[in-house]
DNA sequence: ACCAAAAAGTGACCGCGGTCAATTAAAATT
DNA sequence: AATTTTAATTGACCGCGGTCACTTTTTGGT
């Protein structure tokens, strides 16, 4: 069995990782053109599509990418002691995930695979972040009469939320900051 | 000024909704092509788009429509005494908006309008829908220590939640009726 | 009834994602 | 070293959404 990959597969897929970060560095996520990608990188088209299965598995690989680097950040962090400080927390990332409208549509059709198997660098980083915010909450639990998972849950649902209100002309008054604080405080320390 | 819309357009337009219709009652909507929409209803192409501004414009008419349907249901119930009433109430809404990935993943794309003027039928329906649960738990309150409009918020952010979990293969051993069962009592029926 | 202006409709054409039979390069076998 | 086998690459081609200069139809004014 030994090496069934050649170094020279490994190149070609650097070259067009390096072509793709290129080409968005210039025009954003949302203008990334495949043709743009594999002229710069110097190969042909059918190329691309060996290595990838379609456009949006180098998207998937790249947002993905981005995502777990965030995730680094907070993993790092303390847990959070208030519903306040978890949102501080979050910011960056949701900052991230909101940059274009393309990548928030992109993060969200990947956030769940359908079949085990296919199971994405985004849809891994969702399970990753719902894990972070899992142990924080069996750190330091906010409420105490559901499970730290269920929370987690909770805390993703709202940060979607919070970001698909953003890009909503009928309800931008608030920032992400603004609505996700209130939401967590509502969720994580409700008052009745 | 008078009637600027000949009777002609209403035929044509007509024509390529309920073309499209079929074309959808036989493949599903994420089977639709355009190009099958135009023959059949006997047009050229470009009429499509003198029409709709692109294939996703279509897609939120219909599905827009097919949601409203739904609202009409459940905005004639009884407001739901207790958060598993609401869960029966909102599932066949959830029902149809899980129908297909695609149908999901238009929705999710369409649920907010970037700007004022552009709010189309599916983000009318999200308003709608507040707007209904809102109603709902200024009657029988849950929880009172936040607003009903925020608790409205969550039930959305909750329903989007557990109909994305259902399309993961990482969290699918729960049902969308029983995993909204479980976030809707934690959410508006906090026990600390 | 006639004509000019406005609205509606047409289809050849383009952009771009994705495919696949043919070609070339690398590894395995003799 | 020559030959077979397997992996990687190529680019012409296709499908389908979307555009636009042009034609046809309707309307409103005279």
């Amino acid at each position: 069995m030994a090496k069934a990959v050649q170094q020279r597969t490994l190149k070609t897929r650097t070259k067009l990782l390096d072509a793709a970060t290129a080409v968005i560095a210039e025009g954003g996520y949302e203008a990334l053109r495949v043709e743009d990608v594999v002229k710069r990188a110097g190969v042909a088209k059918g190329t691309f599509f060996a290595h990838f299965k379609d456009k949006d598995a180098l998207m998937d690989h790249l947002i993905g990418k981005e995502i777990d680097r965030h995730l680094d950040q907070i993993a790092a962090l303390p847990a959070p002691r208030t519903s306040a400080e978890m949102t501080d927390a979050l910011m960056p990332l949701a900052a991230f995930m909101s940059c274009e409208r393309y990548v928030f549509d992109v993060i969200l059709r990947h956030s769940g695979a359908a079949a085990q198997r296919e199971i994405g660098p985004i849809a891994m980083t969702f399970g990753r972040h719902e894990q972070v915010v899992t142990d924080w909450l069996a750190q330091r639990p906010f409420r105490t009469d559901i499970s730290a998972q269920l929370q987690a849950e909770g805390v993703q649902a709202f940060a979607i939320q919070a970001i698909s209100l953003m890009f909503c002309s009928l309800h931008n008054s608030l920032s992400i900051r603004e609505r996700l604080q209130v939401y967590l405080a509502a969720w994580l320390t409700p008052q009745s």
